[in-house]
DNA sequence: AATTTTGTTAACCAAATAGTTAAACTATAT
DNA sequence: ATATAGTTTAACTATTTGGTTAACAAAATT
């Protein structure tokens, strides 16, 4: 049972990492709250990862092969431009409901250390803008869409669906309503966000 | 002298301890870093501010007084709607290119610490949405725009017009452009989002 | 000019924290 | 049963870090 063993405990320091450096990031996380957390010795995080940076990364590579697959959902899929912007933004808020501090962190982290970017580039599965170039190009020229340069309306499409997410406390604050009529107005984005998308670029 | 001599030392502290906190959060600054960015010695730190948490939150809340005027611009703002937005945009993001980090550090430390806002819902010049609420409402029955919440418009307004910053090199490594080049499209976006948003809702 | 108040520093302290070590324990193969 | 290899822990170490102290310097007040 020496295998089983081993992955169960590797796999639960991974899960109580997960946690505590997305709430609270790299510089605020710490080691011995992630053993409490894993229910193990603070040693034992050594003994599987070595150091504090390299659970930090094993953490931040595996969060970042959860958002990657999301965002290809806009990139790289092949249905209809409109089809697409709207699964897009009703699976996007599932995805966040699931993993509430994800993309927080990814985007957090990335800011904090920006040439981690380099290490995901190299990882298969990261997400293109290629295939979607093409097809907003197709969309202009067919005469469905007015013309929009498609990294403008690709930024437009994430910041509209992750915003509302990072800048929760914020938003809550300015537009005066609290957790339970917020996440009503999340719910509603699921669909308003993609009407105002299409609204927009539609001939 | 001594109130001159004073008042520059502590406004040093806070220049530094802005830069520090902004880009590294409250849990990576260090006291040391922001002693020497100041060019004083570290006790001095203690004497004006008292401890690390209370230097914090005078950033904080400094850092919270330059953003809230921007955001009182689309909400309590006497200009036409359409106008408004088109004023905000072009604002926002000279803004920004000013205060890289700001927007960022106040979502950021936000998130992590939420009942931070009641500190800053009491300050007064705190963002009211009320006024802007009345004006989408007059909008939709003067038959100007399509029906909207006047909530979701303004969180796609503000989401289009920070997301982008916050997101920056997560959207730089996606949308696969250098920082020029993702500079230009920034600038472009000056125009494009206010035209992406209206476009959306007028009739 | 003497004295008090305010500003500044070097040296220090205690707590927190990442990381190490050596020994004990467990499971498995021989 | 016993050697072996992998797993886990308690105890420890070195360093970092926020904060303090006491002495000194510069101004302000008398």
């Amino acid at each position: 049972m020496d295998k089983i063993k081993t992955e169960n405990t590797e796999t639960e320091i991974l899960i109580a990492a997960k946690e505590i450096f997305q709430q609270k990031g790299m510089a605020g996380a710490r080691m011995q709250e992630i053993a409490d957390k894993a229910k193990i010795n603070k040693a034992l995080l050594h003994y599987y990862y070595r150091s504090k940076q390299l659970l930090f990364e094993a953490v931040f590579k595996s969060a970042f092969s959860m958002l990657a697959p999301q965002l290809n959902k806009v990139l790289n899929d092949d249905s209809d431009l409109f089809e697409k912007i709207r699964k897009f933004t009703e699976n996007y808020v599932s995805f966040v409901i699931k993993h509430p501090y994800l993309p927080n962190f990814v985007i957090q982290e990335l800011n904090k250390n920006p040439e981690f970017v380099q290490k995901l580039r190299s990882e298969k599965n990261f997400p293109s803008i290629e295939k979607f170039k093409l097809q907003v190009s197709d969309a202009i020229n067919q005469g469905i869409i007015k013309p929009i340069e498609a990294e403008q309306l690709f930024i437009n499409i994430i910041s509209l669906n992750i915003f509302p997410f990072i800048g929760e406390p914020l938003l809550m604050a300015l537009v005066n309503v609290d957790k339970e009529s917020y996440n009503k107005i999340l719910e509603n984005r699921k669909t308003e966000v993609a009407e105002f998308i299409i609204n927009s670029i539609k001939i």
